[in-house]
DNA sequence: CGATAGGTTGACGGTTCTCAAGGGAGGTGG
DNA sequence: CCACCTCCCTTGAGAACCGTCAACCTATCG
């Protein structure tokens, strides 16, 4: 992207935050107008279904972009919360598709997103055990943590047990039992929501069908 | 979109078919190239995990896209199947792209289909119990028939049980139980693969947490 | 007519959910 | 500083749903 581009795509960037655990980036139904960039600290997008359980559509770090799954519709199609202090980029997004129009290296980069998303959304829809969703959650965020410069072994989890099961379609109760499970072979440390991959291999490899790998 | 623009369409447009029945459009590891729309009958697309089971992304109708998952990678991450006697229309990558830097709406129509596919991979995604998941699998399928102008309560299966078993995650065995409970019942008539929704409305209340209405 | 693939049905077992009760950390107010 | 409260998490017992295994059935086709 070239110098020009760049500072056009400064110009249509509003920073937001900091946003503080429980603030909403934007609730189901309200009017899409913008994507939006995680800057720093982790948000979660979730439903409510009209039995009152919520689902987790995902948890967004540093880097990634929340809100493309709102572009075909009026209004968002989800909520989004901050989990712990977070700031944004927000991309009004009429702008920022003009100029992707002007811009092709945009356009391609917005593509891309969106089809990764696509594929993502895909995996954890598979039918895995209690043991290979959990591995590849852990495995996903350690990936995704040392990918932004933190520690890939040893990190905090910024989510409730309750959220990670609501994610993953588990029982909080068998995210605790398979935690603490892991933490008796020796694949994990836990100590509240610190972690720590004890046996990355074997993870990885509770993972690997998950991931395709 | 203008006259000139639907021309240029047109020009970057491949013509392919007719396939039929277990000829692949393409395969997982084929080089990306291309996206493709559905003219006429049913494409499946499908990866198989490293245990051997078969996970059945979706099954494709006419005016549907396939490979947009794709496009974030240099090779299909999926395989792509017809079911039945099959026509597509295949749209260039590349060119499609530059096209859509020029028709903002051709972007815009991207856009919106790649934003449709991530909120309807999560949707199956969630933990719904076999009985909604493949009422939802019906409604959905006879909707998507109707808007082709096809019948929406007699249609005919062009998948296997099987099929149907790896997209909605359940055994083949529970496929038949659950089809065979639905005609005790009387929300449906089956006769092999032909289907009858007797009771639409009842299956519509089944599908309904799990489609959000 | 036999072979084969796809589909159905029944019995059984396992993984995970539900329900219920019991910790433990952190915050608040006395 | 400590009691208390609340939220989150853990642990246990029992049940339910669905998967697995096995047998059988029924079209279709050579």
């Amino acid at each position: 992207m070239d110098k020009a581009s760049l500072k056009d795509l400064h110009m249509l960037v509003e920073h937001v935050g900091p946003l503080h655990a429980g603030d909403h980036v934007f609730r189901e139904g309200d009017p899409f107008e913008a994507i939006a960039a995680v800057r720093a600290g982790t948000v979660k997008t979730y439903i409510v279904d009209r039995e009152g359980r919520e689902h987790v559509l995902g948890f967004h770090l540093p880097g990634e972009v929340i809100g493309l799954n709102a572009i075909d519709g009026e209004t968002y199609p989800c909520n989004a919360v901050a989990l712990d202090t977070v700031m944004l980029c927000r991309f009004s997004f009429p702008r920022i598709s003009v100029l992707a129009t002007r811009v092709p290296g945009l356009q391609q980069h917005l593509f891309r997103l969106m089809s990764r998303d696509i594929g993502n959304a895909a995996l954890l829809a598979g039918d895995w055990s209690a043991d290979q969703r959990m591995a590849s959650f852990l495995i996903g965020l350690s990936r995704r943590l040392a990918a932004r410069g933190f520690s890939a072994d040893r990190f905090q989890l910024t989510m409730a047990r309750t959220d990670i099961a609501n994610y993953l379609r588990l029982a909080p109760e068998t995210v605790s039992r398979v935690l603490k499970r892991f933490q008796d072979d020796g694949l994990l440390k836990v100590d509240r929501r610190e972690l720590e991959l004890a046996a990355r291999d074997k993870l990885e490899a509770l993972a690997a069908p998950v991931l395709r790998l």
